[in-house]
DNA sequence: AAACGCGTCAACCGCATTCGA
DNA sequence: ATCGAATGCGGTTGACGCGTT
């Protein structure tokens, strides 16, 4: 099916025009006008089909067109007609004096959808984009119970101040979120580096929300469970051994987490995608390339992920460590339970993140392995939780060992 | 140094609509 | 009023320049 471009012609000329073909057609135009367009390159000497030589004309050398950079004003019209008409550039283009369909789609197409979806705003559509919607709504699905049950007289003082300051922490998450996603918009200082969201923010982003989290995850235990579950005084006692490692661990555990965020801030899974070396070494030579020296721990790429894997390293040996010292304690078997959930979880996640390294993050395990970042999170804070005091009332009620219904 | 990746933009292609004999 | 040619339109392509590896 040999089909003919759009002449039948066999010697028209394709590709970029010369200047003199441009001459040729701009004052052939300008002494007959544009009548009949496949009679156009023939009289005007051109080996070009009539289609082209329009195209040519109307996108680039008619004089009244505007060629420079879209004005802000522009820019505004562009959007404001996109989101009504969607794709009808030469609508759009009608209303910009100066530009063509072409120059109005080029330009939506190469700048203004990137800017919107990076100010949060779905480009198809025009409304906020879901994640946005969602922290929006979660402020009210926070806020109407909130009202409802503080009217109703179930919420203590101090369950008060601890929900308003995690709805607080809320707000803050999502001004974090938009001055992350306004990093991204801004100029880059020098004119070759991309303009990207800050790793800080992003890593600020993330970090709140896990925060956030544990706030909610720990007021929801305390209130579900404002004891904690004691059964003798050895049990007790047994507890407050094993909280001394528990309490050290769950800072490793949340160190190493913030620092997986800056490996996410700064794209830093996407190098050194081997393990357990880093490349050819163990160390790469680079690490305190960057002046303040400080610097690398939040910038430099190989700092960063070389970081994350130590403490990812210290992480297992630490929540090992914690199991190994306790498996023989007297302690309530939930406990033992949870230590032992721990260490499972740890493996699951390291291996994970190793994995994640290993095939380029993909976003499937990059999200498995921020999941079980969570995960891990949520056992900390539970056996956590666990391991608290009981109220003196209580530990009065307490007989010195548990009724043992299993050994 | 060569290959590669990426953004930009002019140009192309095929279909839809309009025009004019 | 009709039918083929001309024109309009929007999605898509690919050449080019530039920076990175």
């Amino acid at each position: 099916m040999g089909r003919i471009p759009c002449c039948e012609k066999e010697n028209v000329k394709r590709g970029q025009w010369t200047p003199e073909e441009d001459n040729k057609l701009a004052s052939y135009i300008a002494q007959h006008g544009t009548r009949n367009w496949r009679l156009i390159p023939k009289n005007a000497g051109l080996q070009r089909c009539g289609k082209s030589c329009r195209l040519r004309w109307t996108n680039y050398l008619r004089p009244d067109l505007k060629h420079g950079q879209f004005s802000e004003t522009e820019e505004h019209i562009i959007v404001k007609f996109h989101s009504v008409l969607g794709n009808r550039w030469s609508l759009i283009a009608a209303q910009l004096p100066g530009r063509t369909d072409n120059d109005v789609k080029n330009y939506w197409n190469t700048k203004l959808k990137k800017k919107l979806s990076g100010m949060g705003i779905d480009p198809v559509t025009h409304k906020p984009s879901s994640h946005r919607m969602w922290g929006r709504g979660l402020g009210i699905m926070f806020a109407l119970p909130f009202s409802y049950f503080l009217r109703k007289g179930y919420i203590t003082l101090r369950l008060g101040v601890q929900l308003s300051g995690l709805f607080a922490l809320g707000a803050g998450q999502g001004l974090i979120g938009w001055w992350m996603v306004k990093s991204g918009l801004e100029e880059p200082p020098s004119e070759y580096s991309q303009p990207r969201v800050s790793p800080y923010r992003l890593a600020a982003h993330l970090t709140s929300a896990f925060a956030i989290y544990c706030g909610l995850f720990w007021t929801a235990l305390s209130v579900v469970m404002p004891e904690p579950p004691a059964e003798s005084l050895a049990w007790v006692r047994g507890a407050a051994k094993v909280k001394k490692l528990a309490l050290p661990v769950s800072l490793i555990v949340g160190i190493t987490t913030i620092s997986g965020a800056f490996v996410a801030g700064n794209d830093a899974g996407r190098a050194f995608n081997t393990f357990p070396k880093m490349g050819d070494t163990w160390i790469p030579d680079n690490i305190f390339e960057m002046k303040p020296l400080l610097r690398n721990f939040f910038e430099n790429t190989a700092t960063v992920q070389l970081d994350h894997r130590l403490l990812a390293t210290t992480t297992l040996i630490a929540i090992g460590t914690m199991w190994w010292f306790t498996r023989k304690l007297d302690i309530h078997p939930a406990v033992k339970a949870l230590i032992g959930s721990t260490v499972g979880m740890t493996a699951v996640q390291v291996t994970l993140g190793v994995l994640t390294l290993l095939s380029y993050v993909p976003v499937s395990l990059g999200s498995a392995h921020q999941a079980g970042a969570l995960t891990l999170l949520t056992l900390m804070l539970l056996l956590n939780h666990t391991l608290r005091r009981p109220s003196p009332s209580l530990l009065k009620s307490l007989p010195q060992v548990a009724k043992s219904n299993f050994s």
